[in-house]
RNA sequence: UCCCCUGUAGCUCAGUCGGUAGAGCAGCUGACUGUUAAUCAGCGGGUCGCUGGUUCGAGCCCAGCCGGGGGAGCCA
């Protein structure tokens, strides 16, 4: 069997680059079929687009293969491409040859109707051949690469920061420990572990974050960004976490909040933009099926002129506001998300672009600003999830940050000193963000779930496939 | 981790007052059809999440455990 030539299915429904009455070879998976005595009708799908292509048997009775050709089944389609004479698809094949690679016997688990997304996650090895999580994994890839193309364009550098990490202090969550000691038999000094026995002398976790390691890069390139899986081991059962989740962290010198608010509105309206423009079958497909707001949603992000609003001022509003809140707003205490959600739905009713936050309630490494009581943090709230991104300018005063640290509780010191030494020679001005990649692509997609955005979702519980 | 909901056929679910189970879809067989969530007829399909308790009798009531969902917190 032949199998090195083939046309993909959204040459000819996509982009519209065959000619009608071309020979064609379509390799994909049967999604239905109908049979009956005159004529039969096979849908397949190749996974190149939303659309299966129709091909038509005029005489089934001459093709036995028919009746191991069930949904699910792999198969070599051969045939003239042709106008359909059906409603529902412009072109259709004439089917010359049809193969049977893999069959699929009644237990495939997937059929002709619709699944609820909870049982598709306990097939997650099966599901990508489902529209909606084709649709999926075809748009994660696609924004995958905006994300490149996005700050290759603008001249950022692409680094990549490590995912083993010595230092237990980033700032977020707890960690993950990693190590190769028996774990029956952990050596031991004095009752303590000795860590020193251990693979890297040390101990060891999955990095949080790439972000102290991006400045040091952003300290010497000008602007990077990191864009790589980061791991958490907070018992969050939610459907916006997961203990696995992929991260796009850009750090740029020589820039200050206001650029990090510029660089953060462009980058996700050109994310949406992307995603609408060169994603549009499967955007049209999560906007009938999945969020039937997505598009209004998306545009209006897109359109809009992002609000900037100090935290002080969102206080103000929020203690003005009629609205009721579960948890009571006072200067000084963090941000609920019922909160948030206000601020960017009800009162801007637009993105929002929160800034300078309580000194107190945030990470030791955000710049103090001159009242001494509030920090160049910056988190952009969108309509219907709240926060997408956070970040902050960072403080590049040697003496105050280290005087910050030590304000924080923050012991060993000296396992910093690589982090505190980019302030003591050549320091500049310097600022970032990270933006949840999965989290993104909820808000791309409409999904509701994050578990349904990450091809093989990690989370409390469950580390299947 | 906390609060609420939930677990019955391959899937989605119903199951009354406690009397050992039912529908639709899928599957199989056949008929029919330029069909497209095809249609029509027939057939097969169950350790009612697990363990224990109450009861003459438990899918149903009680306790514990396990799984799933939603919300909250933490965050991205």
């Amino acid at each position: 069997m032949d199998y090195k030539t083939r046309t993909k299915i959204a040459v000819i429904l996509i982009e519209d680059r065959v000619a009608v009455d071309s020979d064609v070879i379509i390799l994909g998976w049967v999604r239905t079929i109908r049979v009956s005595k005159n004529v039969a009708f096979v849908e397949v799908n190749d996974g190149s687009c939303m659309k299966n292509i129709q091909g038509v048997i005029e005489q089934p009775e001459n093709l036995p293969v028919l009746d191991k050709i069930t949904t699910g089944a792999s198969v070599r389609m051969q045939g003239r491409l042709v106008a359909s004479q059906g409603k529902g698809q412009k072109y259709e094949i004439e089917v010359k040859s049809l193969l049977l690679v893999g069959e699929a016997d009644t237990s495939y688990p997937i059929q002709t109707k619709r699944h609820s997304f909870e049982f598709l996650r306990e097939i997650a090895h099966l599901r990508p051949r489902t529209n909606t999580f084709g649709a999926v994994n075809r748009v994660r890839s696609k924004i995958a690469y905006a994300i490149h193309k996005f700050y290759q364009d603008k001249g950022f550098y692409y680094i990549h920061t490590p995912l083993i990490s010595a230092s237990d202090c980033e700032g977020a969550g707890d960690l993950f420990h990693i190590t190769t000691f028996d774990l029956d038999n952990i050596p031991r000094k004095d009752g303590q572990i000795d860590w020193h026995e251990d693979f890297f002398g040390d101990e060891t976790y999955l990095t949080v974050s790439g972000q102290l390691e991006g400045e040091l890069l952003a300290t010497a390139l000008g602007d990077i960004y990191t864009f790589g899986p980061t791991f958490r081991a907070e018992n969050s059962n939610t459907s916006r976490h997961a203990s696995e989740f992929w991260m796009i962290e850009p750090e740029m010198a020589w820039a200050e909040l206001d650029d990090n608010m510029d660089l953060a509105e462009e980058f996700l309206k050109y994310l949406f933009r992307f995603a609408l423009e060169e994603c549009a079958d499967d955007m049209e497909f999560f906007g009938r099926w999945v969020d039937k707001e997505l598009h209004r949603t998306l545009e209006g992000v897109i359109t809009a002129e992002f609000e900037r609003c100090s935290y002080t001022e969102a206080i103000t509003l929020l203690e003005k506001a009629k609205q009721k809140f579960e948890f009571p707003v006072k200067w000084g205490v963090d941000m609920q998300s019922e909160h948030e959600r206000y601020l960017t739905e009800k009162i801007f009713k637009k993105p929002v672009i929160l800034y300078d936050y309580p000194e107190e309630i945030k990470s030791f490494y955000m710049r103090v600003n001159d009242d001494g009581r509030t920090v160049r943090a910056m988190d952009v709230l969108v309509p219907k999830v709240g926060e997408i991104i956070g970040g902050s300018q960072r403080e590049e005063r040697y003496d105050v940050l280290k005087a910050r640290m030590e304000k924080k509780g923050i012991k060993n010191l000296d396992n910093y000193y690589w982090y505190l030494d980019i302030r003591r020679w050549g320091s500049v001005p310097h600022a970032g963000f990270g933006l949840g990649f999965d989290r993104a692509l909820m808000y791309i997609t409409g999904m509701a779930n994050i578990r349904d955005v990450t091809p093989f979702p990690r989370v409390p519980n469950w580390a299947k496939f």
